[in-house]
RNA sequence: GGCCCCGUCGCCAAGUGGUAAGGCAGAGGUCUGCAAAACCUCCAUCACCAGUUCGAAUCUGGUCGGGGCCUCCA
């Protein structure tokens, strides 16, 4: 089956027919750098990390461009309040950005251009529009005359005479219609400014997205993404800008990542339940999270809470318990040549069958509108399948089995780097996971690893009482003990 | 007020016309000194009502409940 992408234009899935054949040339919001970056900011650029890594997995030659928006009347507010330049307060934002990213496991786009590089394109651009009349210029400003342009509105599905209704010219704008936005706004005292035919001034808010995005990209590609917020007016108004310009289609799929709420309500900075990655990121591992995130699918609203972020801390354990038994049973069984299996259980068969169809199925998934969710699932059934296979172990007597282990293993980790997933080394993500979890408790493990070995030796004399006592104790504090014949290990509840 | 989305097992979450993936939790079993882990088995008819259809969680209408956008926002 062939990828499928839900496109906002048109309300339904649509078969992916790149403009070039075998060339994927995608665009996405990045952000306006005043602040740190948030949970939602994280899940929209994981969402088009996969969509990235998805259509790179398809074979595609894809040239992605996320931008960062340095230029901006938040950024000149908050630069003022801190008493610095935007320049210093954008820098600043922008390498806390690219930490915040990093860590999450975000590939680096092909292209991450700043507003600010391409005044030069935006100064043009707006030119161009007021040449073409569907720009004015008014005392310095540049306003797009938003009923020049027919197909205003046919994103966001929205009526201008409803929308007119609620709109309002601000003091100082020289708009003619409330609905109009700016292009270009002239220079107040103390603001960052640029020459333009109309006098020292800075760019308005979309205009930097149309500049860049032709620049980089040409004047018609292939996708765009955002978060739904961005629908109107900033999508909105991109393509008034665009093919204004150019005259031609501008984007042919949109695609919009849905929100993040905080405990059932609606993350926001009046509710006060706005996180950073930053805070989020002191309580939980990095690739919790991306598997907390995908395990939803990306246009659905998720609901960002402990108790879930704690349910994907076990998911993706299951994922690296499993791919550490498997990396233990062939330390322990080296694989021979063309494996062999004189006879086949039921059990294994169906262990076999399951890792042969997994990739199948999961591209399936993934080409069905990057449903991440249905991937996830499926890859499931793989740790089943591997668990089973390392459970039954004959491997005296069939080799074949450890074939399969380590096919299986190795198409996990494959498939889970479509995801961004599982490429930690097993054992140590694990070890790590239990060391995070004893930071916050009295316990170190050199005091576990003591009554471990107390407990063993109250075991070696049959003292189980004793044995059950420390096993008892530990289990209050969280850790629970696993037997096994080459000893005991532990891991946190 | 206008536009739009959602309501699937205790929880999370796929599925958008052919008789409900997966994970967590739970029950039973194998294993174990006993456990744990792992594996095996079991565990929902899809908010409600009325329609369309041979057939609907999936389509239509309505009811109830939740959410979003319309100003900055991923």
């Amino acid at each position: 089956m062939d990828l499928r992408i839900y496109n906002t234009l048109s309300g339904g899935k649509e078969p992916f027919v790149p403009l070039e054949p075998g060339r994927v040339r995608m665009y996405v919001c990045g952000v306006t750098v005043y602040d740190y970056c948030h949970i939602g900011h994280a899940r929209a650029n994981i969402v088009f990390d996969i969509v990235f890594r998805h259509l790179k997995y398809l074979g595609y030659d894809v040239t992605y461009v996320r931008n960062y928006t340095d230029v901006d009347d938040k950024i000149i507010n908050r630069a003022n309040e801190r008493g610095i330049s935007s320049k210093q307060l954008s820098e600043e934002f922008i390498k806390a950005f690219d930490e915040d990213m990093a860590t999450l496991g975000l590939l680096k786009p092909t292209h991450e251009p700043k507003a600010t590089e391409y005044i030069g394109e935006i100064v043009g651009l707006t030119e161009k529009l007021v040449d073409k009349g569907y720009a004015y210029a008014a005392q310095g400003d540049v306003y797009y005359a938003v009923e020049k342009f027919g197909p205003y509105l046919k994103l966001s599905k929205r009526n201008m005479e409803e929308m007119q209704a609620g709109a309002r010219i601000a003091p100082g704008e020289q708009k003619r219609n409330p609905m109009d936005f700016a292009l270009w706004k002239a220079a107040k005292p103390g603001e960052p400014s640029w020459d333009s035919p109309w006098g020292p001034g800075r760019p308005g808010w979309h205009i930097e997205c149309s500049a860049m995005s032709s620049s980089l990209l040409g004047d018609t590609f292939d996708i765009h993404g955002g978060g739904r917020d961005l629908i109107f007016p900033h999508h909105e108004n991109e393509i008034a800008q665009s093919e204004g310009a150019s005259g031609k289609s501008f984007v042919k799929y949109w695609m919009h990542n849905g929100f993040v709420n905080i405990n059932q309500e609606k993350m926001s900075k009046s509710l006060g339940n706005f996180f950073t990655i930053r805070e989020i990121l002191e309580r939980f591992d990095p690739e919790v999270i991306r598997f907390f995130i995908l395990s939803a699918h990306y246009r659905s609203p998720i609901d960002f809470s402990d108790q879930n972020l704690d349910e994907a801390k076990v998911g993706l354990s299951r994922f690296y318990e499993a791919l550490k038994a498997a990396d233990v049973t062939l330390r322990e069984h080296p694989v021979e040549e063309g494996g062999t299996c004189p006879q086949i259980s039921d059990s294994e068969r169906e262990a076999f069958d399951c890792i042969e169809a997994l990739e199948d199925r999961f591209t399936e998934a993934m080409n069905d509108d990057f449903n991440t969710a249905a991937a996830i699932g499926h890859l499931f059934d793989g740790v089943r399948s591997l668990n089973r296979l390392v459970g039954e172990g004959r491997f005296d007597t069939c080799s074949l089995s450890l074939r399969v282990i380590q096919d299986g293993a190795a198409l996990l980790r494959k498939l889970g780097g479509v995801l961004g997933l599982f490429g930690s080394e097993p054992e140590q993500w694990l070890a790590g996971q239990k060391q995070a979890g004893l930071a916050g408790s009295e316990l170190s493990a050199e005091d576990i690893e003591g009554l471990i070995e107390e407990r063993r030796l109250a075991r070696a004399q049959r003292d189980f009482a004793r044995a059950d006592q420390i096993r008892d104790e530990l289990a209050g504090k969280g850790v629970i003990l696993l037997d096994s014949a080459e000893g005991t290990t532990w891991k946190l509840k």
